[in-house]
DNA sequence: CGCCCTGTTGAGTTTTATCAATATTGGTGG
DNA sequence: CCACCAATATTGATAAAACTCAACAGGGCG
């Protein structure tokens, strides 16, 4: 299997064959398999190494005292769980399989490694980490002040590009594994409105849903609908002044 | 003028004196002081050092094309702005002041020096890094989550205790120089609503709220209004396996 | 004194949630 | 291949939360 992570790197500058050679080498250290909502890691434990998401869709979440579930982010393959959480006592949320997923367990002491004497690939790392904060960023900006319409259609631009970062999207179609009830609890809507808003999108001709499989086939006309601009997701070669010359 | 930013840092780990004058360092390449409403850095622009807030309060925030604003972050004294954001081409989101506000501008190079050849005080900085993390993924949970009364009164909850981890309480009150439409644009309601929001917990003698005084008369009951878990604040003393034994 | 900014109030509307029932789907064993 | 089951999706009706608009009040400051 080619390591996702590397792919997703590339978005942001140009490695070298023995930076790849070192992030391949992270998945050495143990591969877990889980299936749908398994719990990779959980609130209150304390985090030892690093989860790298090899395939399959994972979620963090974290749960109100009364049982409502808020879904902090999703993580598609290429994309690291918990960088550097081990510098904290306890997970303040989980993170939880939402299909059968492969992980990569990346000991704490090669991800030190790299960033003492691997600068390139470590700024990269730190890339990922920038980008992540600024999904994160984003979504609050979604919550705050789209509307139900507006919050699904950025959130569909937003995932097929991801995917689309790390080669898993085919044309305009990728695959969109999620619930109704999950896309209710990242949105912050019940599913019931959550359904009705797919159907509203699916009558406009912005998207169409059949199985777990998404297509945009319009992919501006859906931006536009969302104010969906993409440059949060920092995917534009960024790094190209860092880039291995070989 | 103390350096807030050690007072934080000290919430995770124990830092030498040597840690702390590399740290106050960080002051001496210029200090930028602003009012109100102006910009520290907007949408678009390139990032060339780490601002840091000294005093007085800044935001980050984000317009949608059709004018609506969310206040992505409330910035205090002792907050970095946009560590390593140096590394993207440019910011996605803008910072501005919101009252008048005197930042630090840390040069590049002074934070790679310490995350070269200082790990205690890089350990630091990254948890410090974390934990805005870690507030931005709970924003999430308030603003997907929670009605407008338990979203005002978790924030509430944060920034009491966040200001208390730089020394900025008084016994049960601090400062709170934010008008009701930045309340507003930050929780993702109306003006109209905070205002009423804010009077029910006025009612509830849940807190008060004079002048730019905000007094939490009894913690605990706001924290079981908003179901506030300060855990993710991560204000523990985390670190104190790395502090400094002098 | 008067002005502007911020906060407050009331009335009516829109969006979204809730509840409960029904339909569809995918997977499983016979 | 079919019948069945459980999980998921869909629908309708009603209720709650929050928004909008518009007017008015209060306070600080030139």
């Amino acid at each position: 299997m080619v390591n996702p992570l590397i792919r997703k790197l590339e978005n942001f500058t140009r490695l070298s064959g023995q930076d790849k050679h070192l992030l391949s080498e992270f998945l050495h250290e143990g591969i877990r398999h889980l299936g749908p909502r398994e719990d990779i890691i959980r609130e209150g434990e304390r985090p030892q190494s690093v989860n790298l998401v090899l395939s399959g869709w994972a979620c963090r979440y974290k749960y109100l005292e009364d049982g409502r579930r808020q879904i902090i982010a999703f993580l598609v393959p290429g994309d690291l769980c918990d960088n550097n959480f081990f510098l904290l006592r306890q997970m303040d949320h989980s993170i939880g399989a939402l299909t059968p997923i492969s992980i990569a367990q990346i000991p704490r002491h090669r991800i030190e490694e790299v960033s003492l004497h691997h600068p390139r690939v470590a700024q990269a790392l730190s890339w990922e980490a920038l980008t992540s904060m600024a999904i994160q960023r984003e979504w609050t900006v979604s919550l705050g002040q789209r509307d139900a319409q507006e919050r699904l259609a950025h959130l569909l631009c937003e995932l097929y590009l991801r995917l689309r970062a790390v080669g898993l999207t085919d044309g305009t179609s990728c695959e969109l594994p999620l619930r109704q009830a999950e896309l209710a609890d990242a949105l912050g809507l019940s599913t019931v409105h959550v359904n009705r808003t797919l159907q509203e999108l699916r009558a406009s001709q912005l998207i169409m849903l059949k199985g777990k499989t998404l297509t945009i086939p319009d992919l501006n006309a859906l931006r536009s609908v969302a104010q969906f601009t993409p440059t949060y997701l920092h995917l534009e070669h960024e790094g190209r002044h860092l880039d291995a010359n070989e």
